[in-house]
DNA sequence: AATGAATGAGGCTTCATTCAT
DNA sequence: CATGAATGAAGCCTCATTCAT
């Protein structure tokens, strides 16, 4: 007894189609990761036959890529955009980026891509490599520089250039993998999370400044 | 990894056989993800036959299991011993459990199972749910017991019970991840890490208590 | 059995396929049975590849199902126009079923299927009930119908009744197994089984008559 | 996880072994077909390890036919022991005929042996050449005699020798593979059916034999 | 005599990819 | 541009059989 193959054939245009396999591609990666994701799968969740994804991508590994690339773009947007807010107080400016990090965890392809980094770098070095030099090594840098301007401007101690700044950073990537992980059976909250983080970092770093006045005071 | 086994005859080991499929399975999995790893790699490695494999493990899942089962021991049994060490002061105390944690770190396998909690966690429910109560929960609530002990002891202030004692753990994390993705690219020291580490939290948990000493002295 | 497709070029016959398959598994099954064909066999007969099965049937189990089917079909339909032949005399219609009954025979299909039933049937209780249900029971049912008739047209006797009609039936069973285990050894004759049987049916139901005859005459 | 087998080791006196094995053999062979049937299973119902049987057969294909062989035995004796029956008058000679051969049907064995003749003769020549000089021939031979005897005796018309003496076993054969394959679903009554069998080649055969008395009568 | 250990061949099935319309 | 048809490579797993004790 012969399969049934559905026939609805959506006609579309035609420049769309590769991100709409992007698209497709990138839920089913996400889902099953690049092993676990059969083309036909993607086709299927693209609408198109299977083949046709030959006319946009040589390979399932090219589909792959051009997913990540695709998906990664924001992140490399809100990563550039950190310094523009580097405007007022240390504790105000530091709230304000730490909401902008924590946007990114409500867009779940920066998720993905994430644990993708995980679960796949070993085979992609470009997007290991990419990842770390467009958002971990520009991220240290932005909060290296919001660290520096706070210290210029006397709102904290120089002792505070002590810290590893991914030391700031790490509650961040340690919320997006609960929430991934642990989400359905131990929800986080997000907001909550993101104010006590933000509550810890100052309190570290006052705490040096406070040292430091103390110090001062004491001579 | 080489084989180092001459091949020429049938070797007779069984005692030693599930470990050394475990051994092998354990690193092709890391490397490749479940659905990535083959039998016939775990087979190679391990310097067998394919269908010896059968002899010890029903399915290719259940060796994924018993590898992970056998890798996930050494972890639990850290966690389980955490509270043994609460024995001094809060800070030599907290050190000490630091010195635990990171500990793990030097343990290729606990890694492993991290990550492969986050690239096979959706398909493994039970790993999932076992990760969360053994050693996450478990890991939670010894570190809140430190806290309190800090208190009742009159070491901190109450207000550090504020804090969502998973802030305390996250770099641990990160630390691990960091080394597996972007190791080769740039390693992370991470004694100088954990040392930093240790004195965030350590400056944070002591800015509520100099406040409050402070409004104490004020008074 | 030579295969006589070229094999060089992508053949494109999907309206054909599905029947070319089975065809091919039939022939395997006949032979070896459903644990004995492997699709090797079966792709290798029909001149395609082995995956391409696949684009037809789901499982072999479906091939296997997909076949017997068929097969069976035209098998129910002589059973169902068992009765519309029942015009004349008694003995003119017992003639004409029985043409109809032996004419079954020199299909192979029909004469697999029964063997399948023997061979397979163990574990296949649907295709089983099947047979009984449709060929069988409506078999004898249609029999003894048409001994009723007789009776009814004072043909024969009502001591008639007193015979299980599957013994009316039994030698086209048994010609039909002969053929096919002694066939090559020891072909048997069909038409002179055929009008043996006959005689031999009609003897014995005049026996009844004849001693009913006797019996009033003697009245 | 490695699995556990089972330690009980029987020792049993040598000399049964091969018996104990074609035993074990037989029922599995019965129930799944020789393809179907794994050494394994042999080898567990046996209570033996699977490389025992290595040393008593050197094939899974010489168990089958040890086993078949072994249970044809009986069969070929009660062929054999026929002609020794032939003592009264014809319709107690054909009852007694008769009650022989329906008892061969309470013999699991001999069905199977049926079945298998069906299921595998196109493999094993050798057996159906056997089965056919062995039993059927012989059959036919020890069936014509009787009937010549009752010819001789004047209790037959000679006209009797027209039939195909197999015409008058068929419903045995039948009545063995109705009760294999519907027998869960629709048991045959072998008693009742038997009686009726003889009925019916009582009658057919004395009806030849009224119409020569008639015949004889009207001249 | 008996068995635990090991394996090569082969079976079913999936899938990325190519062919041809 | 789009797709239905086809396939080779590979994957998981079973099994008859051999090896070595």
């Amino acid at each position: 007894m012969p399969k049934d193959q559905p026939k609805k054939t959506r006609q579309r245009r035609k420049d769309a189609r590769p991100e709409e396999i992007i698209e497709a591609a990138f839920v089913e990666f996400e889902e099953k990761g690049f092993a676990g994701t059969s083309l036909a799968n993607i086709a299927q969740r693209a609408g198109i036959s299977r083949t046709t994804i030959y006319l946009y991508f040589d390979t399932k590994e090219a589909i792959f890529e051009a997913a990540i690339r695709s998906a990664v773009q924001n992140t490399v947007q809100d990563v550039g955009a950190l310094s523009a807010i580097f405007d007022g107080n240390f504790e105000t400016v530091l709230r304000n980026v730490f909401d902008l990090i924590y946007a990114r965890l409500a867009d779940k392809r920066a998720i993905t891509i994430f644990k993708t980094l995980i679960s796949e770098g070993q085979n992609m070095p470009t997007l290991v490599k990419f990842y770390r030099n467009e958002i971990m090594a520009k991220g240290e840098f932005a909060m290296k520089a919001l660290i520096e301007r706070g210290i210029e401007a006397n709102e904290l101690s120089p002792s505070c250039r002590k810290y590893d700044v991914r030391l700031f950073i790490a509650p961040v990537a340690f919320a997006a993998l609960w929430g991934k992980i642990f989400g359905e059976l131990d929800p986080i909250d997000i907001n909550e999370f993101k104010q006590q983080h933000l509550q810890l970092v100052l309190d570290a770093l006052k705490a040096n400044s406070a040292a430091k006045l103390a110090g001062a005071r004491a001579t």
